[in-house]
DNA sequence: TTGTACGCGTTATCAA
DNA sequence: TTGATAACGCGTACAA
């Protein structure tokens, strides 16, 4: 079933019938009725191949997910495929394994789907610095700001990472906390991971802890992990009073950890996360955490992207603004 | 930049780059080498639009999500991805809202992306049995079982949702339980929750527990709508000592309306779950829930599409062993 | 082992 | 307002 078909079928020709199919003008009232009975009646639908391969190009948005369980992804993700449905966009989703190689992952697709624009949501900056040269399309990189990588397509849209990790430490030394312990992604493979941990660093200093005390554990983002970096940790400092732990699902690990020895949170315990994923405030305690707000992240995201395949300005980097949530995993270091 | 660019620049034709490129025998080594040789150095990729309207099919397999934060999806599909990736599919992710026809989708899907096959990560029957018919290729359901559907393309892999219902049920009516509330999914809208239900209703009858007493409240799978089912149930049936909850998700937020009301889990009130999500275990109380085994699904459901586009036989119905993860949610009754 | 030439289904151009 | 026809880049008979 082609155009030429229905085109046989409905006495015009096929480019009266591409017009109807496409929404253009120019075409008789009767022409577009008759046609588009012919259309519904057989189901036809464009060959969207013939189509992209005529029109040199792919429609549609890929996105490349770093790492799959990562629940603040899942509601970005969410939102952005919602956004986009509304443009008419496909959209289509590419996870990536946390170990990957995403901006090779970005060539791939390049070549293979032709999007008009890819987002990134997460990534490493040595790959970008490596091989993001030779990507043709607007790009934005969402939760990792790409300012200093200077590529002319490629925004980003990003937390204040370490502002945020400031005021995550900032309310527990308000708490009385000076032993504090932090548990995060790695430095060197995460920028999030870096900045947050900079933001720590910066904290500290200004309250004089030395750098000793801040106890700093590496981990991926999961809960697995979270739970064996707490165990590290309350091994290696067992004075500790409070945590820090740079995602929410690793928050939650940690929690259960400490519980595993035997300890309660927060008498003994305080915990801070980070994302402020939904699930924190079903929790109990409630996670204490730096909200992220996924909603402004992915409407900002899809804006600049739309905006740079439409061809206006180049690359943006722009920072949204987070809040403390205020939850019970954090309270007042009892003297 | 096309094939004809490679040929000319090599000094072949185009068949014998298109051998090349494909992978395909009869090309000597000499013209292999020369190829490959200006294919890297131009870092030329075959046109995927041309290839695909040629060949009259696009390579690769859609996964048509219902519901973006159920995280059992969220798991099973992480793992089908690393499943096809294997096999060199593509594969293409859209989420649909809970509301929408999945069925409606997959007929764009296939008009546009022309899938050699489709997944149905959860799925309405009422949508299938009034728009499947006119789906030409090889699809699967998971988590819902499509064997009284009858379509010859449509295979499906599941959990015997209703035994396991009736086992989370056995489990709380061993621990002393007669006052069991039940929070669930639509059962009109929902396969898995009305079978869910059928088990609850088997094992309700077995132990001559009146149908009144088992309270249902239907709601989505969410941590909010279980949370304001909770609440329904508690203010209808204050009496009520313990609950199953047809999903991990829903539990959660059922036990933060229970504490929200002063009450204690499982002390007051016992709680079971279901999918055994691995946030499950890493609340306090353990979360105490029926185990669908979400790797067998997905290893299974990948056989199943991979054998249909091979071409081997048609629909199988397959059910995968699940099992009660007695965790700490649950306690006997106190007399 | 290699090359020529045609057709896949659509849109764009141009003429009617 | 309409229609004929030439591309788009690839795979593959078929010929050499």
């Amino acid at each position: 079933m082609t155009i030429r078909d229905i085109a046989r079928e409905s006495g015009y020709g096929v480019t009266t019938v591409s017009r109807v199919l496409n929404g253009q003008p120019n075409v008789s009232r009767e022409a577009r009725e008759k046609i588009m009975e012919v259309v519904r009646r057989t189901d036809f639908h464009l060959n969207s191949n013939a189509k992209r391969l005529k029109q040199q190009t792919g429609t549609g948005i890929a996105v490349v997910v770093k790492g799959s369980k990562n629940m603040l992804f899942s509601a970005i993700l969410e939102r952005l495929q919602s956004l986009l449905a509304e443009t008419g966009y496909v959209f289509m989703i590419n996870y990536v394994d946390e170990g990957a190689d995403e901006v090779m992952e970005a060539h791939r697709i390049c070549g293979e789907l032709r999007p008009k624009g890819i987002m990134f949501l997460g990534g490493n900056h040595e790959n970008f610095k490596r091989g993001f040269e030779g990507i043709g399309v607007p790009c934005v990189l969402i939760t990792s700001s790409a300012k200093e990588l200077g590529f002319p397509n490629l925004s980003s849209v990003t937390t204040d990472d370490a502002f945020a990790a400031e005021c995550a430490i900032d309310h527990l030394v308000s708490l009385g906390h000076r032993n504090i312990g932090v548990l995060g992604g790695y430095v060197e493979n995460s920028y999030p991971a870096a900045r947050r941990y900079a933001g720590c660093v910066r904290a500290f200093e200004r309250y004089s802890i030395p750098a000793d005390r801040s106890r700093v554990v590496a981990s991926k983002f999961s809960l697995t992990d979270g739970y064996a970096a707490m165990e590290r940790l309350l091994d290696k400092y067992p004075d500790i009073t409070a945590v820090f732990a740079m995602a929410d699902v690793t928050a939650i690990g940690a929690i259960r950890a400490i519980r595993d020895r035997g300890l309660r949170v927060p008498e003994d315990i305080s915990v801070v996360g980070f994302d402020g994923i939904e699930l924190g405030s079903y929790l109990t305690p409630k996670l204490t955490t730096v909200r992220q707000d996924g909603e402004a992240i992915a409407e900002r995201s899809v804006r600049l992207l739309l905006d740079a395949i439409g061809g206006e300005g180049g690359a943006a980097h722009e920072v949204v603004p987070f809040r403390l949530f205020d939850g019970e995993s954090a309270m007042r270091l009892e003297a």
